[in-house]
DNA sequence: TGAATGCGATAGGAAAAACCTATGATCACT
DNA sequence: AGTGATCATAGGTTTTTCCTATCGCATTCA
């Protein structure tokens, strides 16, 4: 097989018209260039050089060849520049999975950081549900992500970054009180509506997961997909639900539109955390991720 | 450095997903390709490929790098084509030079035939008076030159081909006889300019070398460029002028416009040869231009 | 014309690289 | 827990690359 040291020789030769100082250029004796511009030959069934006695010359085939073997080194050359682009913490193309009751209220803080951090990152953002973006992540799709856990899954590497507290919110007309209990269980079961993300989301488990079985036969909403709209049907007391701190924190006035309750005796929520493959051999780097995940996420709480 | 092979390794991986199957693909053993992807890692201080239980898979800086290295081995691919196109007698690019006074006249009988025994061929055409062919064959700017001979050159190689005799070209309405001796030596001294091409066409100095001294002191005209406008001269009778036969054998119908006096003892001419460095890896290649030039030159005499 | 100089080629042996076979460690799946 | 598949490691061999020393040839200079 011809050897990228033969096309670097050669371009050596073309540079100095010289065996000699080729070789001298390339750091080896002439001998070795000799020969190895030989085996360049015998492997094209072509002679490159003119040997000459004052020193050698391209031929015809040897300028054309020299030619392709400049931008093909230069093409190596950029090879090895973007490898060295994407050295480094958190370097190059990193394609990041993120759910969407994260998304939209977490990014506008982190996306400024790493720019400012890590500003050789080049982020490939992808936002959806959590079994689909860990069946991304398991097929290679994407390389990290962040969801909210636990995540039952072997082969991943977890790192839980910061809590996430659920409030009640119900209508300003409504007053409900906050008595640090399970709360307003009978109420909802009695009185209200539970107002609840379309399937698929994992706020919408985790919210019915806060009561368990005493929601049984209560009523729920047939689940919407944004928010937003769950925030809408709140104030306009089509029923209650159960707000991500994370999403409040972001949507200013939103106190003025609802009530808002914070529960406790445990705290309801969630723990966002950061998730990748064990064998993905950038773990160290999402490590200093979910660091900075923590970070933010522990700062505005 | 960096070698062809890892790169060639490291496509093999992106292809089969497997370091097995991509050891079995390049025909080598599985620990010595994951040698050589771990030295190309190494070396790109980067991991190329996360390992996996069931196989292997690129990670983004891999497949980036995996595609530069794909674009490289086929540039590399299309080089050892190109090798190959210049492979074979009289293949590939040759600039060959040609003096004014043989290329109008022996080209369009030359390229056809080359056009047909060697397709490989691509030619390269340059026109101009001998010294400056002489130069640029030093120079390295042409690989071989067909010309008139002798040329005194100790380091190039020559082969004579063919003998273009000169013929005495004068006025329909003068009638000079041809005796077979040195000739009309005395009537051109005495009546008739000769008629000459400029400085620099060897055409030039052969046509005075046939009287040699005989000629000192005769009306000689002061050159022109062109051998079709010497012609014209010598038809409004403003001299005479010896052209070649290559020249006469394509001018259709000159015989008519004015007479063509054949001379002998010895026949004036010239010969027409092809040379080239004797250092020119190609020797043998333009060994067979000259024995075409041969074929051609005497087959139409 | 004969010695000196400069060029690439050749020879022989040493150093480095690449490779192979056999084996080990880890993980998934039964 | 056992089996089969994966890639990594180890030790030794083969191949390649390289270096030093020398040759042969051509040109240049005295």
């Amino acid at each position: 097989m011809i050897t990228l040291k033969q096309l670097r020789y050669l371009e050596a030769i073309a540079q100095t018209g010289h065996f000699g100082r080729a070789a001298e250029l390339v750091h080896i004796s002439q001998p070795a260039l000799s020969a190895q511009i030989r085996a360049l030959e015998d492997r094209l069934g072509t002679i490159l050089v003119e040997r000459l006695s004052n020193g050698a010359r391209l031929t015809t085939v040897g300028e054309d060849i020299a030619a392709r073997a400049k931008k093909i080194l230069s093409a190596v050359g950029e090879l090895q520049e973007a490898a060295k682009m994407s050295q480094g913490v958190l370097a190059g193309r990193v394609r990041l999975g993120i759910i969407p009751s994260i998304a939209p209220y977490f990014l506008p803080k982190l996306l400024p950081e790493l720019d400012v951090r890590f500003p050789q990152l080049q982020l490939e953002l992808r936002e959806t549900i959590t079994e689909q973006l860990m069946r991304e992540l398991m097929d290679g799709a994407l390389d990290v992500v962040i969801l909210s856990l636990p995540i039952d899954e072997p082969t991943i590497e977890t790192r839980a970054c910061f809590f996430d507290p659920f409030v009640l919110a119900c209508a300003k007309s409504r007053d409900l009180r906050a008595d640090n209990s399970r709360f307003p269980a009978k109420d909802i079961l009695n009185e209200q509506t539970l107002l609840l993300m379309e399937d698929g989301h994992c706020l919408r488990d985790q919210t019915l997961k806060v009561w368990e079985s005493e929601l049984t036969g209560a009523r729920r909403s047939g689940g919407v997909s944004n928010m937003a709209t769950l925030t809408h049907l709140v104030e306009q007391d089509r029923g209650v639900a159960l707000l991500p701190e994370l999403f409040i924190n972001c949507e200013s006035g939103l106190s003025e539109r609802v009530n808002l309750i914070r529960l406790g005796n445990p705290e309801p929520g969630r723990q966002i955390g950061v998730v990748w493959r064990k064998t993905h051999p950038r773990g160290s780097d999402f490590d200093a991720l979910a660091k900075l995940v923590r970070e933010i996420g522990t700062q505005q709480a």
